[in-house]
DNA sequence: CGTTAGTTTGAGAGGACTCAAAGTCTGTGG
DNA sequence: CCACAGACTTTGAGTCCTCTCAAACTAACG
């Protein structure tokens, strides 16, 4: 049930199998239906999730917009960073976007596992490096890219993801509004 | 000489002294001019700076304009995240903006401690989290906000930079051209 | 005191936005 | 199986912000 976590885990560091057992102890399989939240604003988000299968958004609202930070689908991770640094309450929601199955870990039990195995440390510490390494690249193409440029840019990085999303939601992670993407969109 | 990188690091984690030792030993001290390179393109950056005094930048070249990446300053760490993650080399460059003072540590040699002293594992894990959160406010930044509000948000942010680095620079660090940053900076 | 880097000001052009309306898809109930 | 409601997407017209190009001004440094 949690193989594809450990498969996952071990292109980072190999994974023992006392560390594997510890990690089927904490981990917990979780369905979601389409539409349905697995967080909202509010309270403390205790859990991280990494994605069997469907995929998922974290966004939040501004002005009664709906803003789009980032879709996660298979073998990717969904987490409100900020609730996991700083324990306080984030405004974020977290919404499957199809039928999902997730394995839901809690982060105090992750802090623990972190303690005992330092190697699960490492693992942490290159996963949050690598998501660091795709906001950079994110931030280069928010600065100097066209509506264009950026629709360009999520076909290249978004692969799996562009059909799979709602124009609307994409237009506001790409930070561009529905009537421009739609309108890239349609002149190639 | 390496106390104000112990104390930086003991607001993350306790720091013994045994650690303190090694930190010592893989520490080196290190000046720059200003307007000097810490490192250039083409070669793979070995080492993690932390800044005693002085601010320093990063940025790379799009099609002969400087692009600002990032400003560090007093107690804060200026790094090639690629490089580092990825052991290839960045495009990027790493300038000295004033007469500075660093704290060299060879990425080999922080890796070996990473391995022989968990904490510090954990001390990296944290500080890269907390650079990630800087990046996704950053990204928020860059999606909705305008070029006022965009300098509004350096300000509070950035603070006791502002007066240090050249509106230029200042103007592509925020996505911006500089007549632009320049107008608004008038209008208030 | 002159040269160069850095900043400001001006005018015109263009991309993306807003507001508005029409068109299309999807799923649910009769 | 069809019809309809609601969600989603496209198209259009006008406006505004920021960009580009150009030139003048100012500050810093040898």
């Amino acid at each position: 049930m949690i193989a594809p976590l450990i498969k996952h885990i071990e292109r980072f560091i190999p994974v023992s199998d006392t560390l594997t057992d510890r990690l089927a102890k904490i981990a917990r399989l979780q369905k979601v239906k389409k539409g349905k939240f697995l967080h909202k604003p509010g309270t403390v988000c205790h859990f991280t999730y990494f994605i069997n299968s469907g995929i998922v958004r974290i966004y939040y609202k501004k002005s009664s917009k709906e803003i789009t930070d980032n879709f996660s689908a298979e073998g990717e991770w969904i987490t409100s960073v900020y609730s996991f640094m700083t324990n306080v309450p984030d405004r974020c929601y977290i919404q499957a976007l199809e039928d999902s199955e997730l394995i839901a870990i809690d982060l105090q039990q992750l802090e623990q596992c972190f303690m005992d195995f330092p190697e699960m440390e490492r693992f942490g510490r290159m996963l949050i490096s690598k998501y660091f390494l795709e906001q950079s690249e994110r931030i280069i193409s928010f600065r100097f890219h066209s509506a264009s440029e950026k629709y360009q840019y999520f076909l290249r990085v978004g692969k799996n993801k562009i059909q799979r999303v709602p124009l609307g939601m994409l237009a506001s992670f790409l930070g561009i509004t529905q009537e421009t993407l739609s309108r890239v969109r349609a002149e190639k």
